[in-house]
DNA sequence: TGTACATCAGTGAACGCGCGTTCACTGATGTAC
DNA sequence: TGTACATCAGTGAACGCGCGTTCACTGATGTAC
């Protein structure tokens, strides 16, 4: 077979750029209002599709959400894997982890932005699947902290605890930065959080658990 | 006048009544969903007015949203108070203040359900009044705080900086406890935020600011 | 106290609009021979 | 390679429905005299 300068695109190739552009486009509409509060012809209407079309794709609006709420827990792992590398190798582990989540809520604001609303606001399904995927990362960090400190001093369920308290943080962070326009505000929500994290720093290294 | 047994009601008492049966088939049909898809004529058809009777008390769901804010942080203000009552005459203040927050939303778990979402999900000018009275609760508790520590030790943006970072604990975990069914499953989310707490006051009794 | 008028919370018909979903279809792509 | 048929992403008309908002209204309550 011989091969001409631009590639045809197969039918499977097609449909999957279709959904990409379902994908997107929810995203792009859900930054202004909230998946419940999103209508299938809006988005067929922004992708370019005629609204039965939608369904070619995806059973209902529910279930594009836990799409997207699949998709957005990758930017999140990648966010998870960058604040550990940085507690590995950095000097300051605090300004490393910031630094991390600062910069990838902005370079994939809408993931962030998605997740932080659905997980309050979305249909029970969607919030069920973050709750969950939340969770697995609290005992990803869980883990990792095992590894940071003795045994003898933490037992494996206080860094559960404290690693959900991380957690809370960080999405409460997310949640800030997402919420500030002005970049001179931003500058002061990360010297705040700095403070936090320093301060809960300063309680870990002071805590013995009981047993 | 002569008063007969039963009181007749005044046409202003009438509309106060009509009111507060919009707020409150407001915050029912909230549990479920989101404010912004909430429509004129479910909360018409839940107080029993017909749909264009819904003006004659506010202009649009938005600013009946900002009167439930209004209302909510009624309670809201009222769980600060006895937070801070239980840190003043408790011998544990990590437990009293806990045991209020849990109190307070379960007596009134439609409130805290609605500000925990419109927070993120509602209309933006609903989530900016939010943003504000969490701000003051914020600056009130950074007030209280400084009675309690010496102001040699903790300068007055390290204090604003701790109360942002027990506000952002309040809140999840008033989250948590709204999403959480099964009372098991709370006693544990309130054991967890219990040591989160006493982990977080053994940083604050061990923290000096830099100055 | 009685009367005449003003107020206004709530009514009900009507409007045009966007909604989700159904259905039969089109025509390009893929496959079997 | 050529042909005949199957697949299926996307089309377009149609449906009944709930939406926000307008408008003229009703009739009980309130007020001025």
């Amino acid at each position: 077979m011989i091969e001409t300068g631009t590639e045809p695109e197969s039918r499977a190739e097609r449909k999957l750029r279709t959904r990409r552009a379902i994908l997107d486009a929810t995203l792009e509409l859900c930054a202004d209002s909230s998946l419940a509060a999103l209508s299938l012809r809006q988005v067929a209407k922004q992708v370019g599709i005629v609204p039965t079309a939608f369904y070619r794709h995806f059973d209902s609006i529910e279930s594009l959400g836990l799409a997207l709420v699949e998709e957005s827990f990758g930017s999140l792992r990648a966010l998870f894997r960058d604040v550990r590398r940085s507690a590995q190798h950095d000097e300051d582990i605090v300004d490393g982890s910031i630094d991390a989540l600062v910069d990838h809520v902005h370079r994939r604001r809408d993931h962030f932005a998605f997740i932080a609303r659905e997980r309050v606001a979305g249909p029970s399904s969607v919030r069920e699947a973050i709750r969950r995927e939340i969770e697995l990362c609290e005992r990803e960090l869980a883990t990792d902290l095992a590894l940071m400190t003795g045994t003898d001093v933490w037992t494996s369920k206080d860094l559960r605890v404290l690693s959900s308290l991380f957690v809370t943080v960080l999405v409460a962070t997310a949640e800030q930065i997402l919420s500030t326009d002005r970049s001179e505000r931003e500058e002061q929500v990360i010297a705040a959080v700095r403070t936090q994290l320093r301060m809960l720093l300063v309680g870990v290294y002071h805590w013995r658990s009981e047993r």
